[in-house]
RNA sequence: GCGCCCGUAGCUCAGUUGGAUAGAGCAUCCGCCUUCUAAGCGGAUGGUCGCGCGUUCGAAUCGCGCCGGGCGCGCCA
């Protein structure tokens, strides 16, 4: 067990010593300031603050019951009433020891294993994948990988836009005014065409939008050939999100779009009716607000001149069609029949905040019971902005296209790494530029608080200095050109034994303890930079070591075996922390 | 108008149950390659955490009120 996981259960049970009725959960430890000590418990005040007992008596009280002397040295109550723990060396080094034994790498699997939905990614069919995909796409993946490394259970669904009116134009376009070879060429560029010519034509003709809405009709009513048109457009479409997929290496478990819950519909509007939940307005049905909730936060109540008017979520149009949200109620309840999870996250643009707060309050109104089995999460996030401070677009005020934006990343990687290393012959080069280049995007996007807007700049992302991909994988190549300089790289230390002398080798030691809490933290608050920042802190701490404390020239062979297995565990966290990211790394760059 | 999010160093951003003297990077300045990748490292400069009031032993973080910015308010998704 890590220390600090000790630590937090020998707290736990001197509080309840103490307190018996004490909710002890919350009594975690954190990772301070050295000149503290290694770990720092404030918990206590809280505790004490809500039993109004003095704080520093209550510390004096639980330190008496505390026993932590296997992996800490005295514990100091300070200030209001702070526990500051300090690890024993030996714990230190035995924990990296068990490490280097592959017993661990410094985090432990849930012991309560959720099922976990993760939804993101969700493009539209027929339309091209755009730089905005790239955000819910890696948080998702990001959100994945971390929640499976930690030994919950993943299902990672790609809710695509595969069904809704814009099929109508569309089905018009293709048979009218589809170019067979420009189809051939790049169909998505083509379906975008067909798109943007018939809806011109629909805005200034009313005619041209009849025969659009006839179109869908005929498809949803199931017409042969409009559903064969549709089904080759939903081909061509995945073609193309497999190929940015494949580039990213993201992989879903499923790819249910909206059309996989048609059948449903019906039958979930149905239900809503005769459970009340939902009722007929103005030829149309939809869920109004039950007044439980203060006006200003009932998603159901839009304030407009003056006073709080209906806002309801609609489930059927009046033309008799149903919307998303209807789409949305049969997904949560095929999801909770088909896998039982605990959560289902929802990686979507914070914009779409009211729609998952009404979604998941009607959802509950619906079915209480099954809601209440479950935590529906909108995991949200904010925009990507140019230099400009406006939404991020080409220089002639496009969208931009993510496999174009890839394209990019890889040859601004391939320009710069070819200044640095032409030495490396051009294949590795285009390898390295690959990983680089598409890590850099990556990071960039995961980097920031995942709600606030970013700004797009190639020359911070692919920096090698600073908080970028390019730093850590650096540190990675570095650690591993030291491996290439052994006679046997591949060997591992035997019965490694640590010594944790000088300032930089301990900062080292005890960061890569963290990594698992962070792990959790990350899985927790659905916050993948938590993990970027703590590898980035731990690619810092291991270039401080790298220049301070020489491995293969160190004095002693002892030093030198120590201080190679630090070499490797950290080469070690910085690959799986960067591969829980969605990021590769290289040998040698 | 109403709601949501945001406002932290010149710039771009972090800031884990409210915690100790608010942190990085870039930029600027000063050092460091006879030593494992200098694509690097060390140091310096730089802040009334938008403003005010309040809660608290303690507030960037919580509450209220202003000011400034973004977004949402469609029988689209």
């Amino acid at each position: 067990m890590l220390p600090h996981k000790q630590i937090e259960l020998k707290l736990q049970t001197a509080v309840r010593g103490v307190l018996p009725d004490a909710d002890v959960s919350a009594l975690f430890v954190r990772p301070c300031d050295p000149k503290f000590g290694d770990y720092q418990s404030n918990a206590l005040m809280a505790l004490a603050k809500q039993r109004k007992l003095n704080p520093r008596q209550l510390a004096t009280d639980v330190l008496a019951r505390l026993d932590v002397n296997e992996v800490c040295e005295k514990i100091e109550i300070a200030g209001a009433g702070f526990l500051n723990f300090r690890l024993k060396n030996a714990a230190l080094a035995q924990t990296l020891a068990a490490a280097a034994r592959d017993e661990h790498i410094f985090f432990t699997k849930a012991t309560a294993p959720k099922t976990v939905v993760v939804d993101f990614s969700s493009p539209n069919v027929a339309k091209p994948m755009h730089v905005g995909h790239i955000r819910s796409t890696g948080i998702g993946d990001a959100l994945q990988r971390t929640l499976r490394l930690l030994g919950h259970r993943v299902i990672s669904d790609n809710h695509i836009g595969d069904w809704g009116t814009q099929f109508g134009k569309l089905l018009l376009g293709w048979k009218q005014i589809l170019d067979r070879a420009a189809l051939d060429r790049d169909p998505i560029a083509e379906l975008e065409r067909l798109y943007k010519v018939i809806n011109a034509e629909c805005d200034a003709n009313p005619a041209r939008l009849e025969e659009a809405k006839s179109e869908l009709v005929k498809l949803q009513a199931g017409d042969a050939e409009n559903i064969s048109v549709w089904k080759e457009m939903i081909r061509v479409s995945q073609v193309q999100f497999d190929a940015i997929y494949g580039r990213l290496g993201v992989k879903f478990d499923v790819t249910l779009g909206e059309s996989f819950y048609n059948p449903h519909l019906a039958g979930v509007v149905a239900d809503l009716l005769r459970r009340g939940v939902a009722r007929e307005s103005e030829g149309a049905l939809g869920v109004f607000s039950d007044g439980t909730l203060p006006p200003k936060e009932d998603p159901f109540l839009v304030h407009r001149d003056g006073e709080w008017v209906a806002d309801p979520a609609l489930v059927r149009k009046s033309d008799g069609g149903f919307n998303y949200m209807t789409t949305d109620l049969a997904t949560i309840e095929y999801r909770l029949k088909t896998w039982s999870p605990h959560e289902i996250v929802y990686v979507v643009d914070d914009r779409q905040g009211p729609h998952f707060k009404k979604l998941f309050l009607t959802f509950a109104r619906w079915q209480a019971q099954a809601a209440n089995q479950v935590k529906l999460v909108h995991v949200g996030f904010g925009k990507i902005m140019g230099d400009d401070g406006k939404p991020f677009k080409t220089r002639s005020g496009d969208t931009v296209k993510l496999g174009e934006l890839l394209d990019e990343a890889e040859q601004r990687a391939f320009k710069l790494v070819s200044e640095k290393s032409a030495d490396l012959p051009e294949p590795q080069r285009k390898d390295i530029a690959r990983v680089v280049g598409l890590g850099a995007v990556k990071y960039a996007d995961l980097l920031p608080n995942r709600q606030s807007d970013y700004v797009f700049n190639w020359d911070k992302m692919l920096a090698f200095s600073g908080n970028t991909a390019p730093y850590l994988q650096y540190a990675y190549a570095r650690i591993r050109s030291i491996f290439r300089k052994l006679e046997n790289p591949e060997s591992r230390i035997q019965n490694p034994e640590l010594q944790l002398a000088a300032p930089e080798e301990l900062a080292l030691a005890k960061h890569l303890l963290n990594f698992g809490l962070t792990l959790e933290a990350v899985a927790e608050e659905y916050r993948p930079n938590y993990l970027c920042n703590y590898l980035y802190e731990l690619a810092g701490k291991f270039t401080s070591f790298y220049e301070n404390c020489p491995v293969l020239k160190a004095d002693a062979a002892a030093t030198r075996d120590s201080r190679l297995v630090l070499c490797d565990l950290t080469a070690r966290v910085l690959k799986q922390g960067l591969e829980t990211l969605g990021i590769e790394v290289v040998e040698q760059m």
